[in-house]
DNA sequence: CCAATAGTTCGGAAGTATAGAACTAATGGA
DNA sequence: TCCATTAGTTCTATACTTCCGAACTATTGG
């Protein structure tokens, strides 16, 4: 199994964020790490719309999610921990995706869950 | 030839703008669109990269930016004259969209025209 | 060392993108 | 009026992606 890649900051390229962030799952996925600023594992998001996810196909999100610099996983034990790489983009991206992540959040609260 | 399709604001998701412009040609088109602030035919895209594109393709692009609901195309003779929406959509999305292009705009000046 | 849990990889079926060729639609002359 | 030209769309085949079940790997706790 190889190991999880993690692009350098000059790596990550705009198109790429937004790629990852134009699926509906991967955006829920990627904006409840945002906004909870806490780190959780890929399990924790099964159900995250309403009807289960196969775990393969949330590996791919996950994956997807990473390589476009968006998430950082760790393994620890038997789990990933995944958290937002927020804090390091905002250097390079100023507030492209906190916006990202707000205008969603606010859509979410007025748009009922969703799909 | 079937008219084109603008969708209302109500029907503009987020998913939907962001792969619009997850694509190397289209977030560019967009984004000279976008601050140019005036109307430009299809055409005029047409060597947006350094290989020039196939119309069909281009049309493409265009259509999908189009039906994001990211920009307007009106038939004016025989050209469509297209221009962004980002006025409309600052109301729903508030400061997403200009983030973006500011972000994109900004590391267009930093590294070179590309692809 | 085995069983259980968490996640990855493989592979095939289904869906999407690209671009050449044929088409439509509007215009500006002869 | 009709033809040629220009701008863009649609069609279609091929190539590329995505999704998900099945098989796999890796870690831990008993």
């Amino acid at each position: 199994m190889r190991p999880l890649y993690h692009p350098p900051l000059e790596e990550i390229t705009i198109e790429g964020i937004l790629y990852a962030l134009s699926d509906p799952v991967r955006i829920r996925i990627f904006v409840q790490l945002a906004n909870a600023d806490c780190t959780r594992n890929c399990s924790a998001f099964l159900n995250v719309c309403d009807t289960p996810l196969p775990k393969s196909t949330l590996s791919q999100h996950f994956k997807i999610l990473r390589e476009a610099g968006l998430i950082r996983s760790e393994r620890k034990g038997v789990e990933l921990q995944n958290h937002s790489r927020c804090a390091e983009l905002k250097d390079t991206f100023g507030p492209m995706i906190s916006a990202i992540v707000q205008a969603y959040s606010q859509r979410m609260t007025i748009s009922p869950p969703l799909r």
